[in-house]
This record gives structure tokens, C-alpha cells and sequence, in this order.
RNA sequence: GGAGAGGUGGCAGAGUGGUCGAAUGCGCUCGCUUGGAAAGCGUGUGUAGGGCAACCUACCGAGGGUUCGAAUCCCUCCCUCUCCGCCA
């Protein structure tokens, strides 16, 4: 959500973003409706002033008296007053906000212009692509793939994009699991282990409420709601907290299992361990001061790439231009991972600045050196997604016998140097 | 899951219908005092919204209700603690 001062004070700058985001809003509509809710405020208030005159008078005055029961008899009119009043003040607040809800974060300045992903910038490579395999393979054709990654079983058991992973299977999981783990802890971010059910007031706080409803697994009973990311419990954990200047800036790390809907998606993206409902993640997520926000945002950026570095995986680095930006993003990069069997990019890292867009929304502030509470900037990004990591990496480094190459520094988590689907 | 107790400012803790945004203590701030410190004395010390401002309004777990008026009474929900039950 954006400051309504903001809005009331700078409409342009919110015309601008809009604009550079290439979303349509009435923005005039909104502030009208601002307007009028600031006139109905100061009346409602003006109202509620005099009941509290009211009041320490009738508190001196005798119970029974004349003077007493008139005066009764007048605030009853007042009290009606107020009681309609504060009905059309919540009204007017309810679609006021609601309304706010749908402007979306302000872009950075260094944020390209775009509106397409063919317009996003290819901001770094790194790896050669070329040296790959020409005759690779895309990874479910691997000769014993369904033997590792079990999607039959797993489609009987729960439904598709649930596979059951298998021996080799699971290890590589745990290796890459353990392995992201430990590295984003030498990075200084530290480990926890959150829940991965969560109520409605966290799932509104980091938006998935109510933008983004149909992408989530209920828990209906009970209200929860399965976590589409770590990023849901781990930005909560301080919601409506004041956190203390010194302790800035929170360096968090979590792997939790990932559930996503994902509602609409089909063909090419969703084979394999392309896209699954359920998948193991590991994220990354700062909470900064506002004035060094941006530093944060590359150093985590730069955290996530050392990570595929390390695994030898080539990757590219998008910046995201406004049109693909997203709805809360200041800033986005993108880390793509090179599957050389499919020859394609596949997303394995999103890496973003929300600036104060999540904290207004979540309350999460700091206390200032002159006193005041502020909002924090709030940034994240996978450290990594691992389905996506394991497909590139079983595609990059299957060999001639059909194994699958360990990366060196996986060596001492998977137990031993090669994969094999036997 | 059952029974009981409770949720008030940074913390502790008073307050059962009006003069209560809330006593008192602790903590913290600034000042006095001191060679310096402690003690002592005094001062200030929540958040949000509206208003150019003076200032006004809201908030005592959350949401409803009763009333001219609610921290205080009623209802629903959430959470914590104690005991019992169940259990990885």
C-alpha cells in the first residue's frame, strides 16, 4: 500500500508509476473520494467533541434533576448523529482503502521503461552456455527419471505437481536444501524454521490477501493457509512491531515447502520439475534501513548468484522493466538458470525491494533517531528454489553413461560424486 | 477436547458506568545536586488519524451490542496461564 499523503500531496508521481507499471487506475476517482472523507472525519469528530463536553457535565450535575434528564434527552439526538455518522465514516474508510489497495508501489528511477518481458534488461551471464551439451536432454526424458522423481505415485496419492522423490531423488533435494542453507548462513543470514500454515492478517499483510486468493491452499476449518513462499511467515514474524534502529539491518534465511495453486498455468512450463504445487525453497529476506535499501537489494541479489555459481550452473540476471515489474516491487531482478536439455531459461530467483509497500501494509517500523517510528524497507529473494536448480543441474551435468555429475561442493551433502537413476 | 483464571502504556500493576488516555512503581529523557558517580529532588516520557496551526478525535486483546455516556456491563471470537484428557 502507498501513503495516502503521498497520494493526496504528489498525485503526479503516483500517475507517473502507474503509467511506467502500464496499469490503468482512476486515480481522480480516489482522491474525490479522500476529500470527502476528510470533510465527513472532521464532522464525525466535531460530534464525538461535544458528547465528551456533555459528559463532564453530566457527570457534576444531580442523577435525577431536571436539568440532568434534559440533557439526556438532547445527546440523544447527538448520540443518533454519531452512530450514523461513524457508520458512513466506516463505509466511506472500507472502500477509501480498498481503493488504495489498487495503486501499485512506486518504480525505482533506475527501473527500465517496458512493458513486455522481451523488454526486461540482461543486466549479467555468467557460465558458458555453449560448452553444454548440444544432444542434452530435457530432463523427464532422462533415461530412470520416473524411477528418482515419482509423478505417477505422487498424482494417485495427492494430485498432479506432487511427485514423490526417490532415493537419489530425495538426497539431491536435502543436499541442495542443506547445502543453501549453510551458505546463506556464512552470508550472515540467519536460520529459521517458521510455519507453513498462516492466517488471513499475514497472508493480507505480504498481499497474497486479497489479490492473489485463488493461489493459495486452504485450510478451511481453521482459516490457515498453506505458504505459496517462506516470504509470508518470515516478513510477519516483526508485523506491527517497532524494531530497534540498532538491530537493522535483519538478515533472515528459511526453507519451507512452497504450495501454489498456480491456477491457469499449462503446456511446457509445467513439465517436469518445471512447476509443481508443492516445492522445497529457500528464502532470503532483509529487513533495512530505507536509506540503504538498494545496497541490500544487490548484495542479496549477489548472495542468491553465488549460490549457482558454487553449483557451476549458468545463469542470467534480469532487470525487470516496469511492465513486468509486479504490483508491489520498487525493483525486481530476476536469476535465470540454464537447462541446457530444454534450452530455455528457468526462474529460479526473484530478488526485490518492496521499499515501505509491504511494511505500511504489515506495520513494521524502526524508531528513528529523532524518535518517531518509520517504516523499513523490506527486500527478498530465493536462496534458491530447488526443483528448477535440480533440473538444470540433472540436464547440465548428465554424462555419456547416463549419471548425473555432482558439483564439487554438493559432493560432502549428497555423499557421493555421481547421480545415478539406476 | 473439558474445567477454571486472566489479557490495561517499554515492563510491573491499580482501576466495576461519567471528572480515566488511564493512579503508583520500575525503566528511560533532560535538569538540579556532586570533584565524579550513586542516592535524593524536579521535569518529560505511547500510537495513529485530521487540521497550516492552536488543537481536536480515536485506541485499555479483536469485533459487535446496551447506554446520553463503556477500560468498567452483555455477546462472539482470538490469545496466555493452571488442572484434567489425548498424543508425535
Amino acid at each position: 500500500m502507498l501513503d495516502p499523503k503521498l497520494l493526496r500531496e504528489s498525485p503526479d508521481v503516483v500517475r507517473a508509476a502507474l503509467a511506467k507499471k502500464h496499469l490503468n487506475v482512476d486515480l481522480d476517482a480516489i482522491l474525490a473520494l479522500d476529500e470527502t472523507w476528510r470533510v465527513k472525519l472532521q464532522q464525525v469528530e466535531g460530534l464525538r467533541g461535544q458528547q465528551k463536553v456533555a459528559n463532564t457535565e453530566m457527570a457534576k450535575l444531580p442523577k435525577g434533576s431536571p436539568e440532568f434528564i434534559a440533557k439526556v434527552q438532547e445527546m440523544k439526538a447527538v448520540s443518533a448523529q454519531v452512530k450514523e455518522g461513524e457508520a458512513v465514516l466506516k463505509e466511506m474508510e472500507d472502500r477509501l482503502k480498498q481503493a488504495m489497495m489498487t495503486l501499485p508501489n512506486i518504480p525505482h528511477a533506475s527501473v527500465p521503461e517496458g512493458r513486455t518481458p522481451e523488454e526486461n534488461i540482461v543486466f549479467a551471464t555468467w557460465g558458458d552456455v555453449g560448452a553444454l551439451s548440444p544432444n542434452a536432454k530435457a530432463h523427464w526424458e532422462i533415461p530412470g527419471f520416473d524411477k528418482l522423481f515419482d509423478f505417477a505415485r505422487g498424482s494417485k496419492v495427492t494430485g498432479a505437481g506432487f511427485p514423490f522423490y526417490i532415493g537419489d531423488g530425495a538426497r539431491i533435494v536435502r543436499a541442495l536444501l542443506h547445502f543453501f542453507l549453510d551458505e546463506n548462513g556464512k552470508a550472515g543470514y540467519v536460520e529459521v524454521n517458521p510455519p507453513i500454515l498462516v492466517n488471513a492478517a499475514s497472508a493480507t499483510a505480504t498481499g497474497q490477501l486479497p489479490d492473489k486468493e485463488g493461489q493459495m491452499y486452504e485450510a478451511v476449518a481453521d482459516g490457515f493457509y498453506a505458504v505459496p513462499t517462506a516470504e509470508v511467515p518470515l516478513t510477519n514474524f516483526f508485523r506491527d512491531e517497532i524494531i530497534d534502529e540498532a538491530l537493522l539491518p535483519v538478515y533472515r534465511c528459511a526453507y519451507t515447502p512452497c504450495f501454489r495453486r498456480e491456477a491457469g498455468s499449462y503446456g511446457k512450463d509445467v513439465r517436469g520439475l518445471n512447476r509443481l504445487h508443492q516445492f522445497d525453497k529457500v528464502e532470503l529476506l532483509k529487513w533495512v534501513h530505507p536509506a540503504t535499501s538498494y545496497d541490500e537489494l544487490d548484495k542479496l541479489r549477489g548472495d542468491a548468484e553465488s549460490l549457482l555459481r558454487k553449483l557451476g550452473l549458468p545463469y542470467r540476471v534480469l532487470l525487470m522493466c516496469g511492465g513486468d515489474l509486479g504490483f508491489a516491487q520498487s525493483k525486481k531482478y530476476d536469476l535465470e538458470v540454464w537447462s541446457a536439455g530444454q534450452k530455455r531459461w528457468l526462474e529460479v530467483s526473484s530478488c526485490s525491494n518492496f521499499e515501505t509497500f509491504q511494511a505500511r501494509r504489515a506495520q513494521i517500523r524502526f524508531r528513528g533517531k529523532d524518535g518517531k517510528p518509520e517504516l523499513v524497507h523490506t527486500i527478498n529473494g530465493s536462496g534458491l528454489a530447488v526443483p528448477r536448480v535440480l533440473a538444470a543441474l540433472l540436464e547440465n551435468n548428465l554424462q555419456a553413461d547416463g549419471r548425473v555429475k555432482i558439483p564439487s561442493v554438493l559432493v560432502p551433502y549428497f555423499g557421493k560424486e555421481y547421480l545415478t537413476f539406476a
